[in-house]
DNA sequence: CCCTTTTTTCAGCTTGATTTCAGTTTCATT
DNA sequence: AATGAAACTGAAATCAAGCTGAAAAAAGGG
């Protein structure tokens, strides 16, 4: 998963940043309006951070223009002043959810497992495709033997993202993009080595190779 | 344990916060309705003491919007009025227990103890975990090998928060969320400390390390 | 205020996760 | 079949999280 942050107050976004990246997102961070208008129409991201109080752009403004040109990026909204008016305004203009500061981390953790389960439609805290069941909470997978067997941090983030997007080609850039920051060296192979990795765990058969274009994940091995 | 004490007589909050907190909880007050639910909707405490009369909004209405949020935070309802009809409006509002002033502290000590161990399913007195046994007066902890110790303050909060959550991967900063009450410097290693205390005392295997991710308790060594 | 106990910090070390590498296999195309 | 590109593989190198023992700092008790 990879999320981006608008947030220009370096001290919460230092803050926001490890608790973030423990939790397994790919952290993106934009300190303006325009620079987070600009990521955030870059289409890769999985959710967005949006703090109101922006130089430049106002973060509601920016909401705006995503949501004009149909950019439908999950969004949380940050605000300082948590005023009744302000968040009737930001879901009027299409923010998904709302937290005003200061606040836990772990109820914004909590807030963003909610809101990119209730954008694919799956509720709860695990996340299944056939036999196969991702406990989120744990980082542990459950497969069809009956086995569980715990992963490490970046098996989880990439078995996670194949989950979120079951019988979708997922070519090899796509991944790092979810699974890294903007900044990461594309000429490896490290999505083919963790490939091998999941397949061992799961079977051969449940990861296809579409030779030049990406992987898919399929819902039964067959 | 972490506490949130919702009430607004400052007499009451000083009378109960020391034996709170030697009895080893983090305590953090709201004293008034509004800031309590907004606390109380930080999914960050492990119990509620709610006042019933409080400033700005009504102690049944902050229960009644919790639980409409589907907060199963446990909570404790304390009031001046003990009636009949208003403990019947608690209960049915989904308060987990009642106790009405004035009243003894030890009083109130107990029945968070019994609402703490009743989220386990641990009706008994003390806290166990397949051979071993927390006292929660005394703070000892009596191993397998009969042997009684005593813990400090950190141990023994410590090694409740593993008993009562046994089996759940604990990260380090849940962990400190939960052992200390003001926001806790991020650059430290206290818990790993505390960590290589508990598995001198209860043995190695007992708290195993998840990489990146953090610790689990396990009920029996294996 | 001094002494004891507890808590926190520190620096070097260990271990496991991640990434790279080099050699091999597979596949589409001619 | 021969070719070249893409993907696979096992092992090694690198990197960072967690461990450890001791010492410093803070808290508590007389």
């Amino acid at each position: 998963m990879r999320l981006l942050l608008v947030e220009d107050d370096s001290e919460l976004i230092s803050a926001l940043k490890k608790p973030l990246k423990d939790a397994g997102y790919a952290v993106d961070v934009a300190k303006d309006g325009v620079e987070g208008e600009y990521l955030g129409n870059e289409n890769i991201y999985d959710i967005a951070i949006l703090d109101l109080g922006l130089p430049k752009r106002n973060g509601l403004e920016v909401l705006n223009n995503w949501r004009k040109e149909n950019n439908k990026l999950p969004v949380i909204i940050l605000t300082a002043r948590d005023t009744w008016q302000e968040r009737v305004d930001g879901f009027k203009i299409g923010a998904d959810d709302y937290i005003g500061k200061p606040f836990h981390v772990e109820e914004l953790l909590a807030r963003i497992t909610a809101l990119l389960h209730r954008s694919i439609q799956s509720p709860g805290g695990s996340l299944k495709s056939g036999d196969l069941v991702l406990d989120e909470d744990r980082q542990t997978v459950t497969t069809e033997d009956g086995e569980t067997h715990s992963l490490t941090g970046t098996e989880f983030r990439l078995l996670r993202y194949f989950l979120l997007n079951t019988g979708h080609v997922l070519s090899k850039s796509r991944l790092t993009d979810h699974l890294y920051n903007l900044d990461s060296d594309k000429d490896s192979n490290v999505i083919e080595a963790y490939i091998k990795r999941l397949r061992k765990l799961l079977g051969k058969e449940r990861i296809e190779t579409r030779r030049g274009q990406g992987y898919v994940f399929k819902e039964s091995p067959q």
